[in-house]
DNA sequence: TATTCGCATGGT
DNA sequence: CCATGCGAATAT
C-alpha cells in the first residue's frame, strides 16, 4: 500500500496538496486521476510513501483516504518546469497546481494520453554549477532577426534547440516568417489559434524529431520538454501581453527567467526598447549584453514639432484647433505626392478630457475619478441622427452633455485632447475626397476585420489612417507621414509607466514612418520633446528611472496590489482587516470607488517592499519574505493579490 | 448524430 | 492572452 501525495492541476480553490492511497507505487511526476467531491480531477504526484501497516495507519488518519482512480501516465513536462511552477506559485502567492494549470494549454492537459513524451536523451550531462548567461539585446528588429538567424544556425550545428518566447501570435507570425527560411521542417510555432488536432500533431512531431529544432511559442508552450534546448529567447520583452490580467497575475517574463535558470540555458532578452526595469538590471551588471543597447530612433526624414498654442482657437464656438497649419500643409503635400498619412490618437471617443474654461478643472467621472470622455453615439430613437454623450472609459457610466463644472458651476466646458472620432470629423472637413480608415477598438470588430481593413488601406495609393495603439499590432508597411495629434493626451496616461508607454509609441511611429513625423502639443516647453525630435530616447529612459526612484516604483521597490470588491459595508470591513493583517507593511489604501455594478465598491491596497525581500526565483535560494507571504495567504479568496501590478488603480 | 469550427465574451 | 460556450458547419 502506498500513500500518494498529489497536486491538483485543475482550477478550483484546492490547497497545495491532497493525499490518496494506491496499491502500487506511482513515480513522482506522474499524472493521475483522483476523486474529489463528486468528480474526478487530474493531479500530479509529488510524493509516494509505502506503508507497511496500511490498515491501522489509514484508520488512525483524521480523514478517510480515497483511492487514486487511474494512473494516466508520465507528465509531459520536465522536473525543471515543475520546479519553476512550484517557485512561481510561491512568488505569486498562489500554488503550484494553479501555475501548472495556467502554463499548459487545456488541449494538452485534456489529451495527455494522446501526446508523446520525449525519450530521455542518454547523455544527461552532470549538472555544473556554472553561472547562467543572461544577456540583453536592445536593437532594431532587423538586427535582432539577423542575429537570431546566425544563433539558430550555430545552435543546430552544436545539436542544440532554441526556444523563442513571444507575447502574442502576431509577434510569432512576424518572426516565424523571417526565421524559418531554409529550415522550414525544423521550425515549430505554437499559439492559442492552433486547433486541437494540429496542435497535438505538431507537438508530437516536435517532441520526437531527432534534429535540433526552433520553437517559437507563447508562454503556454514553455512546458515543451526537450532537453537539447540550450538557448531561450524572451522576445518583445516590453509587451504588456506578458502580464496576465487574471489571477494569479503571472508574468510570463518572470517565468521564463526562472525556467531558463532551472534549465540552465542561456537567456537572451530582446526588444526595440526594453523595459526600464530590465535596462536598470543591465546597468547594475545583472545582465550582460549582445551589443550595447541602442537608444536612437530609426532614421526618418523629419521630425516636426507643431506648437498648438499658436493655433487659432475659435472662441465663439469654444473649439480648439485639432490640426495645426503646418500639420495640414504637410498632410496635403503627402497626399498630392500619393503617400498615405497616419494620425495617431491616444484614446477612442471624441475628446479624452474635458476642461472647465473658467476654473481649469478637468471633468472626472463622479464614480471613479477618471477623466470622462465625450462620445458621438447613435441615437436610439432616431437611427440616422447622432447624439453626444459623456462616458467613463473605466466604469462605463454615461452622462448627458448638459452638465456644469462641479467645482465652479460654470457651463463653460471645453473638450480637450483629441480622440479618433474628432480627428475623423476634422479630416472629413479638410479633405472630403480622401478615403479615411478609422482604426480603434470601437470601429474595428475583431482580429479578422482588423486585418482586412489594414490590407485594404495598404492597397490604397494615398489614404488617411486614424487610429490608436491598435494600429501597431497590424500595420507593418511604411507610410509617408505620421502625426501625434495630441502629445499632451499622451502625458495624461494615469500610470507610473507613462514615460515608458510614450517611448514605445514614439518608437513604433518612427518605425512605420518614412518621411515626416509630426508631434502636436500645447506644451512645447517639455524638455523631453527636444530629445524625441533629435531621435534620442535615452533621456526619456533616464527620466523614467529617476521618477521611479523618487516615487518608490519598480525596480526600486516591489509593488503588491490587493484588490477587494464588494458592497460598501464589506469594503469597510475589508479595510480594517487589511490594516490588521498588513499593518506592519504600511499599506496604502489607494482608492475606493463604485465599480461597474451598482453598489459594487473596490478597495485597492498597495504595499511596497524591498525587492530583496521578494525575489524572482532566478537563483537557487531566492528570498520570499515568509512573514509577508503568510500574511497575504491569510486573506480570503475575495481579495485578489497581484505581485508586480502594471498600475495602481 | 457526434465532433470540430468560428466567433463573441469575459476573466471564481 | 486564453478559456468557455454556443450555434453552424462538417464529417461519419
Amino acid at each position: 500500500m502506498f500513500i500518494i501525495t498529489v497536486i491538483p492541476i485543475e482550477k478550483g480553490p484546492f490547497g497545495e496538496s491532497l493525499t490518496y492511497f494506491y496499491p502500487k507505487d506511482i513515480p513522482i511526476g506522474y499524472i493521475v486521476s483522483a476523486p474529489l467531491r463528486s468528480r474526478n480531477i487530474n493531479a500530479i504526484v509529488v510524493g509516494n510513501e509505502e506503508i507497511l501497516n496500511a490498515k491501522t495507519d489509514i484508520k488512525n488518519a483524521d480523514f478517510t483516504l480515497k483511492k487514486i482512480t487511474k494512473v494516466i501516465g508520465e507528465s509531459p513536462f520536465s522536473s525543471d518546469f515543475f520546479l519553476t511552477c512550484e517557485k512561481m506559485g510561491i512568488y505569486t502567492t498562489s500554488n503550484t497546481g494553479s501555475i501548472i494549470r495556467n502554463m499548459i494549454p487545456v488541449d494538452i492537459l485534456e489529451n495527455l494520453e494522446e501526446i508523446k513524451r520525449k525519450e530521455k536523451i542518454i547523455s544527461e550531462e552532470e549538472i555544473k554549477d556554472i553561472k547562467q548567461e543572461k544577456l540583453i539585446f536592445q536593437s532594431p528588429k532587423e538586427d535582432r532577426i539577423a542575429f537570431y538567424k546566425t544563433l539558430i544556425r550555430e545552435a543546430f550545428a552544436k545539436k542544440e534547440s532554441v526556444f523563442i518566447c513571444m507575447p502574442t501570435k502576431y509577434d510569432i507570425e512576424i518572426f516565424e516568417s523571417e526565421l524559418k527560411k531554409g529550415i522550414e521542417q525544423y521550425v515549430f510555432s505554437f499559439h492559442s489559434d492552433i486547433k486541437k488536432k494540429k496542435l497535438i500533431n505538431d507537438f508530437n512531431k516536435c517532441i520526437s524529431i531527432d534534429h535540433p529544432i526552433l520553437i517559437i511559442g507563447t508562454g503556454k508552450f514553455l512546458f515543451i520538454d526537450r532537453n537539447d534546448i540550450k538557448t531561450m529567447i524572451l522576445e518583445h520583452e516590453s509587451s504588456e501581453s506578458y502580464k496576465q490580467f487574471i489571477r494569479p497575475y503571472l508574468d510570463i517574463r518572470g517565468f521564463v527567467e526562472s525556467l531558463s535558470f532551472h534549465k540552465k540555458t542561456k537567456l537572451i532578452i530582446g526588444d526595440e526598447i526594453l523595459r526600464p526595469e530590465t535596462l536598470w538590471r543591465h546597468e547594475e551588471k545583472e545582465f550582460g549584453e549582445i551589443s550595447s543597447p541602442i537608444f536612437r530612433l530609426p532614421e526618418i526624414e523629419n521630425r516636426i514639432l507643431v506648437d498648438m498654442k499658436e493655433e487659432i482657437i475659435d472662441k465663439t464656438n469654444k473649439k480648439f484647433a485639432v490640426l495645426g497649419e503646418e500639420t495640414i500643409k504637410t498632410i496635403e503635400k503627402a497626399l498630392t505626392s500619393q503617400k498615405s498619412v497616419f494620425l495617431f490618437s491616444v484614446r477612442k471617443g471624441l475628446a479624452p478630457i474635458t476642461i472647465c474654461y473658467d476654473c481649469g478643472n478637468t471633468l472626472l467621472c463622479p464614480s471613479c475619478d477618471t477623466p470622462i470622455v465625450l462620445y458621438n453615439v447613435k441615437n436610439k430613437e432616431n437611427k440616422d441622427s447622432k447624439m453626444r454623450i459623456f462616458m467613463c472609459n473605466k466604469c462605463g457610466k454615461k452622462e448627458k452633455t448638459e452638465i456644469r463644472c462641479p467645482k465652479c458651476n460654470s457651463w463653460n466646458l471645453t473638450p480637450l485632447g483629441i480622440g479618433t472620432e474628432r480627428v475623423e470629423e476634422e479630416i472629413k472637413n479638410l479633405f472630403p475626397k480622401i478615403n479615411i480608415y478609422l482604426f480603434d477598438k470601437e470601429s474595428v470588430n475583431g482580429d479578422k476585420e482588423a486585418k482586412e481593413k489594414i490590407e485594404k488601406f495598404k492597397k490604397e495609393k494615398s489614404a488617411i489612417l486614424i487610429g490608436t495603439e491598435l494600429v501597431f499590432s497590424y500595420l507593418d508597411k511604411k507610410i509617408g507621414d505620421s502625426v501625434v495629434v495630441s502629445f499632451d493626451g499622451l502625458m495624461s496616461i494615469p500610470s507610473f509607466n507613462m514615460t515608458q508607454k510614450i517611448i514605445h509609441i514614439i518608437e513604433k511611429l518612427n518605425n512605420i514612418t518614412e518621411n515626416n513625423l509630426i508631434i502636436q502639443t500645447r506644451n512645447s516647453d517639455n524638455p523631453l520633446l527636444k530629445q524625441i525630435l533629435a531621435g534620442n530616447v535615452l533621456p526619456l529612459y533616464r527620466q523614467e528611472i529617476k521618477e521611479r526612484k523618487d516615487y518608490n516604483y519598480p525596480p526600486f521597490k516591489r509593488l503588491i496590489k490587493i484588490t477587494f470588491q464588494g458592497t460598501k459595508q464589506e469594503n469597510e470591513k475589508a479595510r480594517s482587516f487589511l490594516n490588521n493583517i498588513l499593518g506592519g507593511y504600511d499599506p496604502q489604501i489607494f482608492s475606493a470607488f463604485i465599480g461597474k455594478q451598482k453598489g459594487e465598491y473596490v478597495t485597492n491596497t498597495i504595499i511596497r517592499i524591498e525587492p530583496k525581500l521578494w525575489q524572482i526565483p532566478n537563483t537557487k535560494n531566492n528570498i520570499i519574505s515568509i512573514h509577508l507571504r503568510d500574511s497575504l495567504l491569510k486573506l480570503p479568496p475575495s481579495f485578489s493579490i497581484n505581485i508586480d501590478p502594471e498600475d495602481l488603480l
